[in-house]
DNA sequence: GTCTATACGAGGATAGAC
DNA sequence: GTCTATCCTCGTATAGAC
């Protein structure tokens, strides 16, 4: 892993980002983390888009290699499911939610690079998933009442929904699986 | 309907914390819309946290006299969900979630009385859908292979999370529906 | 109730020394 | 690469005239 000073300001912006939001997160508070003065970023990133523009590339890299892993390990889909919804539970106990939920709460005040970035994160990764649940159909019956896609926007829908209501609450590891744990028991998607 | 100058600026505030989020709207937005100065509105909210407490508690008022409207019709169970859905159809056409959404998305910024509210609302409907899915167990033959109270809240997120994705594409309202729909599908509930 | 004027801090960003 | 110093704008909030 690199550890390079740019590499820290946008570990540390991904945490501000998935805390607090793109209007609520500022370069000084970076830099108070990161230990730099506010003008040293600057350096490294000339303005905040060209900051999270990046810092988008990279979540959807991260979160890509991810569901690769999981899609290339020799799990079964029941198993590879509940994988991939873990992947949404990650940071809820320190009330950080999906990078890419957070921005699309504030997508209105994004600037358009940032916009396409999340449109494109929510659409690969309903690719993945539609591949997820055909291969459950093939090898799991899964049931298939539902066009694959639209299924696969749903459980996405859920996923996001459910951290976003899980950090309201005290235990919000725990709010969050008490929702998400149906659409991982295995009857549940039987046919 | 009243149409004071605080309740001006409460719907001009609603509207613009529904797009925007807590962070990213200001006393200058709200003066700017309703045609009068920054200083004039501190006249009605002290300051920006009294605002927003208000705001939630009478959002929380309208969508339980909402919701109660819904209950309170001829309409049957299945009848019901999809009125209960479309509540957060509303206004995803002009890009707006739902306030609380919205305010969960913030919950890390917001000053702890908006918390509360935040808290009060997520419970308040999951019990009202709870009571739904009796309903409908009992007269229109729903499945009943979960927890009640679970299956409201997982209901309740899938909701909120297709609002969310769906501001991010061009037709949000269509976006929503494609998801929700299967929700709303008779024999998708039925066991 | 609404205005003007103003205080004061925080925000993003730049110039130039080291 | 990182610093100090500075700019300018915008944020919330207050005082006091009308």
């Amino acid at each position: 892993m690199e550890n390079s000073t740019a590499t820290q300001i946008l570990e540390t912006a991904r945490h501000l980002v998935r805390s607090r939001g793109y209007s609520a997160f500022s370069y000084a508070d970076i830099a108070n983390r990161v230990g730099i003065r506010k003008a040293s970023i600057h350096y490294h990133f000339p303005a905040k888009e060209a900051l999270v523009v990046m810092l988008v590339q990279r979540y959807r890299e991260d979160m890509a290699k991810a569901r690769d892993r999981i899609a290339g390990s020799r799990a079964n889909p029941d198993q590879q499911m509940r994988r991939f919804a873990q992947l949404y539970r990650d940071g809820l106990d320190q009330k950080q939610i999906c990078l890419c939920a957070m921005l699309a709460a504030d997508f209105a005040v994004l600037p358009s690079a940032v916009q396409a970035e999340i449109r494109a994160y929510f659409q690969q990764t309903e690719v993945w998933l539609t591949y997820l649940l055909h291969r459950g159909q093939e090898t799991q019956g899964w049931s298939r009442q539902l066009a694959t896609e639209q299924e696969a926007a749903g459980i996405i829908a859920m996923l996001q929904g459910a951290q976003l209501l899980a950090r309201s609450f005290e235990d919000g590891v725990a709010a969050f699986e008490r929702v998400v744990h149906p659409l991982l028991a295995a009857q549940y998607r039987a046919g």
